[in-house]
RNA sequence: GGGGGAGUGUCGGAAUUGGCAGACGAGCAUGACUUAGAAUCAUGUGCCGCGAGGCGUGCGGGUUCAAGUCCCGCCUUCCCCACCA
């Protein structure tokens, strides 16, 4: 038999495929559209095996959409602006385009390699002019809609990065960069925004979409919308400076619980809030900027401190609590933050825990809650709670609180203009302006006269000077490029200045599920503020997306922007729905796999507690049966590296779980070698022990898809990648585990290529039993590709090819094996796209089986003529049971009564009752003789 | 502190949504074919026990004829948010 030889007849494949333009996707009103997309790579370089595990299955599915009647569109392009080209730039003297167009030349071939249904006629670069002029475009539109906007604010700037992030892109407590890890610090820079808070509320609306309820829950977290009341308080008249304006002595804060107005003892504000400066007393005056100063270079500073002590100064000033004309003092904290709310709260100790905190620290009064004598246990557990009666509160005495009582507390704050209901977000604008070369520009130009203009429509695109001089620095070049600076006004002609920062990467990736439908749309046409982005045909027939997939680390990022996005569109007329993508679905993440460390054999000497090395020599950890025995002698140390640095080496000098660790200093006179490598080695060849971690290049756990195609094909990967992990949890890399891949997908060829050694005469009862193990194949791996569960629908195909191997030798040659193994091969074609073809052409079938239809099931053939089941008694399995499918009840429980050990087990027992649901399984219930 | 995942053999993971726990693989063991190995094929493989049998889905309760699955109370772990008023 000709053996299985992937490498030769994938190439072949898609070779044959690419000329007959086989995946080309155009409209077709006569067929239901699919829309499947899955996340663009950025162009770095190399695709790791996290792309392929992410789109092999999005492909697979996209693929089987194809088969079941849809017009599938499945589009791929690179997100191709962004930092690490122009880093690249800076490192090694090579302009970013130049770069980046040579990444994704290399990443596209490794696409290609993937056997995927892409349609490359459609392919989008963000980080070409035709695609940019459109983002630009989409600038202009967005400010004329009042939708952008330029603002002098503390904003999160990377240190390392050189430019300013958006909110989403600061992560965690530590607050660091979500590009490069480094801690961002605070800057007053004039930036562009794009107001996305103007969406929050339709952002948290998902009833239209299908999204994973984790991808929801962190949406809506993010946008943290809270429901309450802005209420007004006075500062007392004698605080206020003679100078004052009417109404300057508002202080307004918002509180989710008005009903606990009554309980608020003192006011607090946050540092930065405008009001501190104008009512502090003079004798507080010295306090409260030394406080204000500490707190803004607190900010600036890492603020790592776990241990959160409440700090504060008092203004000296008071404040009149509007609903019972308490005169309060104010005070000022860092606690409070002037980016939440209005800046300034209402502190009610009785209720709330920080407020309780700072009132005790500071000697501040803390009302004492007195419950009503009639109280019960029950309501005294609710007021434990939070909940409870609202007391000491003027006409609201007696109100359940929280509900109703929050709401009545609103409406008679409107009906008295002392305050109103509020609604406040966590949420921020999006800020999107970035001081780098690389990106998208920002079409506007600043003008003495006229001040912001921006660059008429018609002028687009703003290009991106390629003649550039990259600063060691980081900073844009752009400032220094005087022919990109200096323009003239669009507006009175006169001298210029043009906007030098770019948009973030992320604005170009916000619309690019549009820009596939007509890539570099009308390129070298001059566009209108009445143009459209995209071909308006296009977008009708194949918008929204039907089916996303992604990483989920995009969930308030990318996923979050591209909602907006489509909302804003939409409000341009642009488009006519409300979301980008109906479904999506996240997949977890491939892990490096764990791994002993080499082993090293060093002879040197003692110097303290350290083994100083003469020379270290290698053994790899792949050559683990010849490894010397661990030893820590006098002048020789050997045994597995657990640990290294550029120094030192941490070796297990002993066997055991115990494991004796060893020191090891390396030094400038120390000689590496290993056995089979040319030359002295290096401490960075050594590789050490790892636990489960996630891919990196500096620990050389990283798995590169290119080597796994050349050793095992294209096929094999995607099937392993499908069946090694549940999808949307991913796991750590298992090098053996593609083995049984590997084994399973001869086993196909041999299915269809190897005749049998053996024939038997086929039997009515084993031909009956093949048609059940089609259909079975087909309904399970069906349903299980529709929902995503590609673990299993390999699991399902390899029981079916098991299957089918025990069938050979009786039905080789009959239209039944025709039948059966064309049904593997209709099933398999979306998984191992390149061997089905191969298989299907040999087997004389038409060309291609990639456009054959889905197979469909027949229910009836599902059913068995005869069924074993259990029989349980008290919930114990003691015997089984075989029946006719359809026998009743009746049969079934005197079949199961009749089964020997049943019997035996029943003796001297009374039975109490005897169940048999849905005729699956037969439970008895039995008590013994003396009735227990 | 708040929110959301996850916890099943040695490992990856399955379990018509309450119905025989461990599908499908990996690994391991034994056997066949080989001078030998690799490959392949066959068989076995949750744990304890020679056996009958008992015990088993993070832990403790509960509901039920029947619980990995439902309810109550915990533990561990990962992720997100966090002086958010």
């Amino acid at each position: 038999m000709e053996p299985y030889n992937p490498q030769e007849l994938e190439p072949k494949w898609q070779r044959r495929w690419e000329e007959d333009a086989l995946y080309k996707s155009s409209i077709d009103a006569t067929q239901p559209k699919f829309y499947a997309l899955t996340m663009l790579p950025y162009p770095s370089g190399d695709l790791h095996i996290g792309h392929w595990y992410a789109m092999t299955p999005s492909d697979a599915r996209a693929r089987f959409k194809r088969m079941q009647g849809y017009n599938v569109l499945f589009p791929m392009g690179f997100d191709a602006f962004g930092l690490p080209a122009e880093n690249a730039a800076i490192q090694r003297a090579i302009h970013p385009k130049t770069w980046t167009l040579r990444n994704v030349e290399h990443e596209r071939e490794q696409l290609r390699s993937m056997g995927a249904m892409f349609d490359w006629e459609r392919e989008a670069v963000s980080c070409l002019s035709g695609y940019y002029r459109w983002t630009e475009w989409l600038f202009l539109k967005f400010y004329e809609m009042g939708l952008a906007y330029r603002k002098k604010s503390p904003v999160d700037y990377c240190p390392n990065c050189k430019t300013t992030l958006a909110r989403e892109q600061v992560i965690g407590e530590e607050r660091i960069c979500e590009r490069c890890g480094t801690p961002v610090v605070k800057k007053d820079l004039a930036q562009w925004f794009w107001r996305i808070t103007k969406y929050a509320d339709e952002l948290l609306d998902f009833s239209t979409i299908d999204w994973p309820e984790k991808i929801k829950v962190l949406q809506t977290n993010w946008v943290g919308r809270s429901e309450g009341a802005e209420v007004v308080f006075k500062v007392a008249p004698e605080n206020l400076p003679a100078d004052a304006k009417p109404g300057e002595g508002d202080l307004v804060v918002f509180t989710t619980r008005p009903d606990t107005l009554w309980g608020a003892t003192f006011m607090v504000l946050a540092p930065e809030h405008p009001l501190v400066n104008r009512i502090t007393t003079a004798s507080q005056k010295e306090t409260v900027e030394t406080y204000q100063r500490e707190a803004t270079r607190q900010t600036e500073i890492e603020r790592l401190s776990t241990e959160k002590e409440k700090t504060g100064v008092f203004t000296g000033a008071y404040a009149i609590n509007p609903v019972n004309g308490a005169r309060i003092p104010v005070w000022v904290a860092d606690y409070v933050l002037m980016t939440y709310g209005t800046g300034a709260i209402m502190a009610v100790p009785a209720h709330d825990e920080r407020d309780f905190a700072f009132a005790k620290k500071f000697s501040l009064p803390i009302p004492v809650v007195i419950c009503p004598p009639d109280w019960h246990g029950e309501e005294l557990a609710e007021a434990y709670h939070g909940d409870g009666l609202v007391v000491n509160s003027g006409p609201f005495d007696g109100v359940m609180a929280p509900h109703p009582a929050v709401e009545k507390v609103i409406a008679w704050l409107e009906e008295q203009g002392l305050g109103k209901g509020a609604v406040n977000y966590r949420l921020r604008d999006w800020l999107i302006s970035r001081q780098r070369y690389w990106g998208a520009p920002i079409p506007v130009v600043y003008c003495d006269q006229c001040g912001i203009v921006p660059v008429p429509y018609e002028e687009l695109p703003v290009l991106l000077p390629d003649d550039v001089d990259f600063m060691p620095t980081g900073e844009s070049p752009l400032k220094y490029h005087q022919g990109f600076l200096n323009t003239t006004c669009p507006k009175c002609g006169g001298p210029a200045t043009r906007e030098t920062d770019t948009m973030d990467t992320f604005v170009c990736s916000s619309w690019y599920q549009y820009a596939y439908l007509s890539p570099y749309y009308k390129e070298g046409e001059v566009a209108h503020a009445d143009s459209s982005p995209w071909d308006p045909a296009e977008l009708k027939y194949w918008a929204p997306v039907d089916t996303y997939t992604g990483g989920a680390e995009h969930a308030t990022m990318h996923l979050i922007y591209t909602r907006f996005f489509t909302k804003a569109l939409r409000d341009a007329g642009l488009l006519d729905f409300d979301e980008p993508m109906l479904q999506y679905r996240c997949q977890g993440i491939i892990l490096g796999e764990p791994r002993d460390g080499d082993c090293v054999d060093v002879t040197g000497h003692w110097e303290g507690s350290a083994f100083l090395a003469d020379h270290v020599q290698v053994i790899s950890f792949k050559d683990r049966e010849s490894w010397p025995a661990p030893v820590r002698g006098e002048t020789r140390v050997c045994g597995e590296v657990l640990d290294r640095d550029d120094v030192s080496l941490k070796v297990r000098t002993s066997d055991g779980a115990e494991g004796e660790i060893t020191v090891v200093q390396v030094g400038e006179r120390t000689t590496i070698t290993e056995p089979g490598r040319e030359g002295a080695g290096s401490m960075a060849d050594i590789l050490y022990h790892l636990e489960v971690e996630k891919m990196s290049k500096s620990k050389k756990n990283v798995v590169a898809p290119d080597e796994l195609v050349a050793k095992y094909g294209a096929d094999t990967v995607r099937a392993y990648l499908m069946f090694g992990w549940r999808w949307e949890l991913g796991g750590p890399w298992d090098s053996k585990g593609i083995e049984g891949v590997v084994r399973w997908l001869n086993r196909v060829w041999a299915l269809v290529m190897e005749e049998p050694y053996r024939r038997e005469t086929p039997v009515p009862e084993a031909e009956r039993e093949l048609l059940r193990a089609v259909h079975t194949a087909i309904k399970a791996v069906t349903e299980d590709l529709e929902g995503f569960s590609f673990n299993t629908v390999i699991a399902r195909l390899m029981e079916y090819t098991n299957a089918l191997g025990k069938a050979k030798e009786a039905f080789w040659g009959t239209p039944r094996w025709d039948e059966a193994v064309s049904g593997l091969l209709l099933l398999l074609a979306p998984i191992a796209p390149h061997l089905a073809e191969e298989l299907w052409s040999r087997m004389g079938k038409p060309y291609s089986v990639h456009q054959q239809a889905w197979p469909t099931w027949d229910a009836a053939m599902l059913v068995e003529d005869m069924i074993e089941i259990p029989v349980q008694i008290n919930g114990k399995v003691r015997g089984h049971v075989t029946v006719a499918a359809d026998a009743d009840e009746e049969t079934i429980k005197a079949a199961a009564l009749a089964e020997a050990n049943v019997k035996a087990t029943l003796a001297g027992k009374k039975i109490v009752k005897i169940i048999v649901p849905r005729g699956r399984l037969v439970s008895i219930v039995v008590a013994n003789q003396d009735g227990e």
